[in-house]
DNA sequence: TAGATTGTTAATCGATTAACAATC
DNA sequence: TAGATTGTTAATCGATTAACAATC
């Protein structure tokens, strides 16, 4: 349920650009490609009621989201791993929209000390303990490559970090306090993979 | 079930490279944090039966993974819309040992055009379809900005391409023999919010 | 009042987990 | 034979869907 929040968040956000201040589940349904009765599942989720024959108000539901995501406050992170990937997320200024704010880039490679992305300075892996715990950073968005992810998670967990957004093809092993979130693209790409396995045997192509 | 594939294929491949043979469901619980039963069932799932005291064959699970996931042979395509998260996308080389390979990339600005990314070229956009179709290409990583990805896909939808992989941050409404992943990183953003924010109602901090 | 829309309760479905039998 | 490990059947759980009552 929570990993469609910002899919409703991001049409409720358009509508109220247009000005509109109610909606109802039939109308989101159909603009996000789900039923009716789902939508008012979720809205019930997020505790927002809505008045029959009227829907629900733009307002609450926007309020309701951003409260059960956290997304009111912004949260201050590190970027660890200033590669390709690094880089373009690092660049990325949707996270801005998400209360989330890269604050600052790590990285082995002593040539890329220095440097600034975006506006944010990148800082020297061994650096990072003793910045997180000065600027009381929590977070981390992890792109580092996956042969040397479990040790830098070692040396994030030893940190103080709390939460990894783990870009890195790799499984983490950290203590529970710790949350992981793994946004490995290999998995998008495996579900892609079989989804179209199967279209394509149930509706065969000409060639 | 699909999404942990790309887990399972990992751990295997690393395995083989040390030369082992066979696994138990116990040991690839231990090391993917899952539990034996649901190892079990997924190897099941795969169509691969192992042996009491022995497990199963490295060599059985691998061809396993790699035929439900389509991974053994390589598929080609296009991507579009060169932007910060495009470029990461064309130099990710992890997509070559996942069965893909992006052969060009596509964009509006002319300015991109004739441009090389990692070695293949930038065309414009409009050059999409009919290179789509003597290419044989069907398959799409769409890295757009969300306000043009519809238009975007409809173009891809009219071109012929049957399955699209979907970073921009917006709904794609498609005919149904298109298939779409999204890889909206506001999903990933989202779970890890609120699992953290549970975490931190559970085991408050000290400040 | 009538009709559209929400809210609630029950049914269904798939995935996960548990218990235990089968087998090497 | 004994013991470790797979395979199978049943139970549980959560999410989705359906049916219908409540309400503006």
């Amino acid at each position: 349920m929570v990993r469609r929040l910002p899919n409703y968040l991001r049409l409720f956000r358009e509508l109220r650009s247009e000005r509109r201040e109610r909606v109802s589940s039939a109308f989101v349904a159909e603009r996000l490609s789900l039923t009716a009765i789902q939508v008012r599942k979720d809205v019930e989720a997020i505790g927002v009621v809505g008045r029959p024959r009227l829907g629900y108000e733009l307002k609450d539901l926007l309020a309701a989201i951003e409260e059960v995501l956290g997304w009111d406050n912004t949260t201050d992170a590190f970027l660890v791993g200033a590669g390709n990937l690094g880089r373009a997320l690092m660049g990325y200024d949707g996270f801005a929209r998400h209360g989330l704010s890269i604050v600052a880039a790590f990285d082995t490679d002593a040539a890329k000390v220095g440097e600034e992305i975006d506006g944010r300075p990148v800082f020297l892996l061994s650096k990072l303990p003793d910045l997180a715990r000065r600027m009381h950073i929590s977070m981390v968005v992890l792109a580092v490559p996956g042969a040397v992810a479990q040790d830098v998670a070692d040396l994030l967990v030893e940190a103080g970090i709390q939460a990894i957004w783990n870009f890195a093809p790799a499984h983490l092993d950290v203590p529970d306090h710790v949350v992981v979130q793994d946004e490995d693209l290999a998995r998008g790409l495996a579900v892609l993979s079989v989804r179209w396995a199967e279209a394509r045997r149930s509706r065969p192509t000409s060639e």
